[in-house]
DNA sequence: TCCGGTTTGTGGACGATGTCCACTAACAAG
DNA sequence: CTTGTTAGTGGACATCGTCCACAAACCGGA
């Protein structure tokens, strides 16, 4: 098992009495910990870490108490889902506003394609119980809205989205060739991801994994021109 | 729960005696059953759904037999993880052995690559459970070596390298972008079929699947010339 | 033929998990 | 202060993976 012991997600420093401890969290606050200490164990071992009695105990609540503010399990590890794409999208979007160069600049609009999928990458090898997660929406719960009143980032496709009009916009990548090309593009570096994070080539020693992640980033670029 | 009983994998038509029945199964015969029984399960709800008290109530066997045949769960789910690969290939050498023409024509060539592709998308959208499954090997345990000994089939990269092979020494692939090329391709099928699968995709219409594999079809056979 | 060792299945138990029901303390409004 | 709602507690249950001790079936030598 070698269960180390995470982080608590304490919410108040409580007196800690014996029995009965009926103290009352503000308003969310279970939920939000319940969410949080989630999301620790997501980081930790994937989805299926996520495991409601382990959560309330690092709360510091009886089981029972979830059930106040979740429906049953597969509705905290939705809520918890929620959180990790959120966080893969502010890694993205984090790795996109660090490129320099005004918006219809060709050789700018290059680097923040390189960019965003750099960052999707990096999230899923260093992150990938997270990441796992972020894409492990049990079924019957919905992901967010492409529109996305998800959260304060744009989902990771409507980043794509938007990198892939200013290629247009610079005339790096013809209308013709726009159209729905976002795709191909996601399903590449996803698959990638997935390939080698828990997939078959995931024993590939580092150079390999490079030299895996260079061919298909040419072949990204080619399928522009 | 909505658990539908499944089709009973049991070994013989026992005489099934109350208490103690400890009539003796031929060899192999209950580590078969398992994965077979295993296999169904991981057909119906994923690798989840491999649960070994299950398994072994199909099998008609008490929960810790299981334990002469497999160190744990995790060691059975790996041979149920395998069997569901094999599985994937078999669908793969199929649909690529449906199409004529001889080796060495170049419009035989492209239409095996593209045989490949729709089969082991077909297979990951007919059997989703499967699917993951086959891709969900825990870890500590292996995936089959790149040679294969795995199984009757080669495994699905050795199968996509040697359509592309095919196509390089057809002349429709250069030697030089054949190097390495079958990384971005393998990821560009697996990402599709896991985003449009079990990912945020999946809720997609038909019509939009449908473009959405066009596109990608497209995209990759534009990465060959 | 008997006999001792190895396989293989059984019985019973334990801790952990998700979930249900009844109860009650804390809070908000009148 | 009373009253109704909300949020956490306590106790219980079925199920799961796993461990230990035991015994029946099988096998190879004497």
């Amino acid at each position: 098992m070698l269960s180390t012991k995470l982080s608590s997600v304490t919410i108040d420093g409580s007196t800690g009495a014996a029995t009965g401890a009926r103290r009352r969290r503000p308003r969310g606050a279970v939920r939000e910990g319940l969410v949080a200490a989630g999301l620790e164990l997501a980081r930790a071992g994937g989805p299926d870490a996520v495991v409601l009695r382990e959560a309330v105990r690092m709360v510091g609540v009886v089981p029972n108490a979830a059930y106040r503010h979740f429906a049953n399990r597969d509705e905290l590890l939705a809520a918890v889902c929620t959180a990790a794409m959120r966080e893969l999208a502010a890694r993205m979007a984090a790795g996109v506003g660090r490129v320099r160069g005004k918006h219809g600049d060709p050789a700018a609009a290059r680097r923040r394609l390189q960019a965003i999928g750099r960052a999707y990458l990096e999230f899923a090898r260093q992150e990938p119980g997270l990441f796992a997660t972020a894409f492990a929406v049990p079924n019957q719960h919905a992901y967010g809205a492409p529109g996305g009143g998800a959260g304060p980032y744009p989902l990771p496709l409507d980043q794509l989205r938007a990198v892939l009009d200013e290629l247009a916009d610079a005339g790096v990548l013809s209308r013709r060739r726009r159209a729905g090309i976002e795709y191909p593009i996601w399903s590449a570096v996803h698959g990638l991801a997935v390939l080698t994070g828990q997939g078959p080539l995931r024993d590939a020693p580092d150079a390999t994994r490079r030299h895996i992640e260079d061919v298909t980033s040419s072949f990204i670029e080619a399928g522009l021109a």
